[in-house]
Formats: structure tokens, sequence, C-alpha cells
RNA sequence: GGUGCCAUAGCUCAGUAGGUAGAGCAACGGACUGAAAAUCCGUGUGUCCUUGGUUCGAUUCCGAGUGGCACCA
């Protein structure tokens, strides 16, 4: 087999975009994103999309495809991407798919459960008992229903239990009997490259990049989005700040303040969801033609 | 130059009638299979400015030094 997704993965801000792009010119082949909200075409100063200037250089796939009113998740993220590559392959022997999302970048290399997409209604249904009864409420209907992930799932989390109920009940089995942890086989090979840098180095530059964000207009972003803020989608950081200062609950010089502080501690959840995978190749952001030297070892063309 | 006040966690500050210390914010660690930039769990990280003295024992009391602030010259 001499096929390669080549997936570029980092927290966010540490320049992971640009070096995509570098990687995917010297190898001549082209870049999908694994960013669970670059995928929405409103969001696209907030989400640090990459350029239209960067856009050209390269041709870049899963870039503002949906509406933030669509609904979307991981496996259909899994889906679309398989379908992409094995285009792509036929005329690329290595891909490169670069992005932060963590559950959408194991979704393509190692797959999914088969389970149904959620029931709009049903999910609603139990939102609003969650709501009005508490999560006690939601907890002795899952453990009746599930005893085993009852067991096993963290009681005070309320989505993890929702999820599991949603399942459960669509399907009339529980949902534990349901994962099975697929080890997907794929028709290519895979090698990560993971950026980091020092600590306090990718904090100015992730305040520094919410600046400019909001020297970009993120604020007017924010505002044309703010009719649909109860979208999932916009349940993001760089509109939820701005959604509450248009509502009066603090003003706009403390929304950047949280901003800057919630894409901060986005990082550092990246960063804890990577650290476990012992897949990933090291390299600080500005070590190019170290990566590139590593590939070429590694890819046999 | 004189007088007064202050010096405790990364920041703002509380406190210990002498028994090595805590709040808020920030930060850090972790979980996570279809909402994931989401959601959830956990953690004080400290020469209590330095240095002499009193004391069984000083971050706390006293002296000196250093730095900061205010006022007076």
């Amino acid at each position: 087999m001499n096929k390669y997704l080549v997936i570029i993965l980092g927290p966010t801000g540490i320049g992971k975009t640009s070096m995509a792009i570098k990687v995917a010119q010297h190898f001549k082949t082209e870049i999908i994103s694994s960013d669970s909200r670059q995928i929405y075409k409103e969001t696209s100063i907030g989400t640090a999309v990459p350029s239209e200037d960067e856009l050209k250089q390269v041709v870049h796939h899963q870039i503002a495809t949906r509406s933030v009113k669509d609904y979307y998740n991981a496996s259909m993220f899994e889906q679309e991407v398989l379908l992409i590559t094995a285009d792509l392959f036929k005329k690329h022997n290595a891909i490169i798919m670069v992005g932060g999302s963590g559950l959408y970048i194991d979704a393509v290399c190692k797959g999914i459960d088969e389970l149904p997409d959620v029931d709009i209604e049903l999910r609603n249904d139990l939102t609003k008992e969650l709501k009005e009864k508490g999560i006690e409420s939601i907890r002795a209907k899952l453990k009746k229903i599930d005893p085993v992930y009852y067991e096993q799932v963290d009681l005070k989390n309320p989505k993890r239990i929702l999820k599991a109920l949603e399942i459960s009940i669509m399907t009339g089995k529980p949902y534990s009997s349901q994962l099975t942890s697929p080890k997907r086989e794929r028709p290519f090979m895979i090698l990560k490259i993971g950026l980091n840098m020092d600590r306090e180095l990718l904090y100015s530059r992730i305040n520094k990049r919410v600046d400019i964000m909001v020297s970009e207009g993120l604020e007017q972003e924010a505002r044309d989005l703010y009719p649909l803020k109860d979208y999932n989608a916009l349940n993001t950081v760089g509109y939820k700040e701005f959604f509450d200062y248009f509502e009066n609950k603090h003003s706009k010089e403390t929304a950047i303040e949280l901003i800057k502080r919630n894409t901060r501690r986005y990082a550092r959840r990246q960063l804890t969801w990577f650290r476990r995978d012992k897949e990933i190749i090291w390299f600080e952001p500005d070590e190019t033609q170290a990566i590139i030297s590593q590939l070429e070892n590694n890819i046999l063309f």
C-alpha cells in the first residue's frame, strides 16, 4: 500500500494552516480540513479559516461546506472524508488533513460505531426533561434502560447521559451493547504530525490572534449570526462571548478577554486529547524542513 | 532630604491576638465513540521582600536595609 494520509494537528493558533499549505505544496497535493467549525460557511473570521489567498494556493476540502443551521456530526465527517480521500488518492499518493478536532480526526483514522443519527425531537424532549426535572431524572432513566453504561458513564455529564438515552430509546437496545470500539481498516496509511510550542508563547499568539479577529470584524460577524445563536454550531468560542455582550451581560472588553481565555482553555483541552495518542510525531511549528524530511523518509513514492 | 503607609500565590488582596497561610481571577492536570471550539471531573502552584534581634518557635513583634506609593520640603 502506498497511499498516505498525512494529518497535521495541534492546538488552535499554533500555525497548522500555513504548515499544511507548505507541506501540500511540497508534495503537490490537496488539503482536507479536520476542523469541526471551519466546516460552516458563516463563521469564517471567528474560526480562522484560511484566507482567500491561502485557499488559492492549495485546494481545500471540508471548508465552508455547511450552514450553521445544518445538523452535523463526527460520523458524517468520517463518511465524507472517506469519499474525498478515495477520490483524491486516484491522483495523489499523499493527502494532507489538517485541523484540531480530535474526535473528528479519530473518526477518520479509526472509525466509529454504526449508530442512527439523532432524532431531534427526542433530543429536545430529553433536554427539556433535564432542564425541568434535573439530571437525576435522566440518570434514573438511563439506569433502567442501560445499567451497564450507567456504571461506567460520568454521571455528572448531562451530554453523555443524553447521548446514551437517545440511542437506547431510538434503537430499543442499550447504548453500551452497541459500542464495539471498531478499528476500521483504511485503504491508506496514516502519518500524524503534531505541532506544539512553549505554552506561554502559544498563549501570546492566541491573544494576539483574537485581537486580529476583532479588528477584522468578528463583532459584526457575530452580530449577523445572533438570530441563529441557539444552533449548536454557534456554541463556539468567539461567538457566545459576543452574544452575551449583545445581551448586556458584560462589556465588549470583557467579551474579548473571555474569548482569549476560552481559546486558551480550548487549546489546553486539545493538547490533553492529543497527548495520549502515541502515534503523533511532534515538531515545533517552524520546523518545516524537518517535517518534510520526516515525511519523505516515511512515504514511499 | 523629611514624614507616613505598603511589601503574602502569576494578578488583586485577605489572614495569622507568635505554632510556616487562604479567597477571587488567572493557571495546571485529566476524561471524552454522532452536539466535540461542545460537555464534564480534579488540583494551591508560596524563600509570606532581605537581614539582624527577641522567643522553644517569627510571615506575624522590634531594628536596619532594599523597593514602591503618598504627602511635606
